[in-house]
DNA sequence: ACTATTCCCATTAAACTTATAGGAATTAAA
DNA sequence: TTTAATTCCTATAAGTTTAATGGGAATAGT
């Protein structure tokens, strides 16, 4: 969905409809709005009001890291939220450098993230 | 909580009430039963009832993967329920092959589960 | 002024998670 | 054979999160 607001010529400065996306996602132009809504406020996407008006990226799509889009939508990325670098939460009695489990799930956060940190909105082409 | 009922000398086939679990783990005796329940049915642990029955690993220990311990409680590791390998389900309006999101999901998913599927309780000790 | 559009805020509806509760079945031991 | 400890099953409540809807104000082009 995001893929549609790069179709444009940059310099051209096309500026996609939320209608417009909405209906080839075949989705509320309601909800959407409330999604771009947070994509422009984390400065992913930026808008232009008015009559012809509309969304388009902020970024070059090589800079939207999928980590990005994704810790915005869904929060953590982290299995667990005592390993996650932005959303870090401390468990309740537990010693972290003797906790076993939180060693195994950091390696499973970096195995994810080092695909998801280096994966952009180009690569999704 | 899990490491708890390897403790015992296997031969002696120690059986750990579900009370002195939850004393340790300062959780209600009820809400671990309803675990240990789920545990069983998977067949990761076996219980004994009675006077002196208990809860006791159903096999080795480093034969629990992380991985099928973390799909029983939490469901689909995959972060999307497409790339998912034991809670599939298809996207709507989407042709597999060409989605560029999916092709990344399953990078990501199959990086971690490079972690989770070869750790083990043994390896949380 | 008129119209198409984003933008903001509030609300509902649905789903999921977490936890609690009561009691039947089973087993060992007294 | 009675008693006490324990698992086991099922229902349900409470709380949190997510998904979706809706009304209307602000903005910009014509």
């Amino acid at each position: 969905m995001l893929t549609r607001l790069y179709d444009a010529d940059e310099a051209a400065k096309q500026w996609s409809s939320a209608r417009s996306i909405a209906d080839a996602a075949t989705m509320s132009v309601k909800f959407l709005e409330q999604i771009l809504g947070e994509l422009r406020s984390a400065g992913i996407v930026k808008s232009r009001r008015g009559s012809s008006g509309g969304h388009a990226l902020a970024m070059a799509p090589d800079e939207v890291t999928l980590a990005k889009v994704i810790r915005l939508m869904d929060g953590p990325i982290a299995p667990l939220a005592c390993v996650s670098l932005n959303y870090y939460e401390r468990c309740e009695d537990c010693k972290e450098e003797e906790c076993g489990l939180r060693r195994v799930m950091v390696q499973a956060r970096d195995a994810q993230l080092s695909i998801l940190e280096h994966r952009s909105l180009q690569d999704l082409i």
